[in-house]
DNA sequence: TTGTTGACTCTGA
DNA sequence: CTCAGAGCCAACA
């Protein structure tokens, strides 16, 4: 089932790192204000990750979390269900309060409501 | 240590 | 547009 990752678990754990992977992932999702959303893979390279990682990661997300964790969607603008049910129902809910519309396949346009982090990895 | 699974992404048909 | 397969990284048994 769901595994809760808790803070303390995450400092048993022997990284280097002073912020831990999913510490960041979710620092990340923090960021992406409300009206906007972000894909798994942007937040993936943002996080040094892959998609499947910060999906993971939002996996282990604790009840009564601070990230906003509905505006994290697919590359296809869509969102993908899980094995809560109806988990994508309420995410699409909360967008639309958010402001952001849904097209009648239920998708979303990232052209207009994808969040883009302010510094760029490729910035050399 | 290996093997399996997952809220993903890309490419091809 | 939708479906299927392969690749990818991280965590758990």
């Amino acid at each position: 089932m769901v595994y809760i990752l808790t803070p303390q678990a995450e400092q048993s754990m022997d990284q280097q790192d002073p912020t831990p992977l999913y510490q960041r992932i979710y620092s990340l999702v923090r960021q992406i204000p409300p009206g906007y959303v972000s894909s798994y893979g942007r937040i993936g390279q943002r996080a040094g990750c892959t998609a499947r990682t910060v999906g993971f990661a939002l996996a282990a997300l604790p009840a009564g979390n601070d990230v906003p964790w509905q505006r994290v969607v697919n590359r296809q603008g869509r969102i993908s269900c899980r094995d809560d049910g109806g988990g994508h129902v309420l995410q699409r809910d909360l967008l639309e309060l958010e402001g952001i519309c849904f097209d009648e396949k239920e998708g979303i346009d990232l052209n207009v409501y994808e969040w883009i982090f302010d510094d760029s990895p490729e910035t050399p």
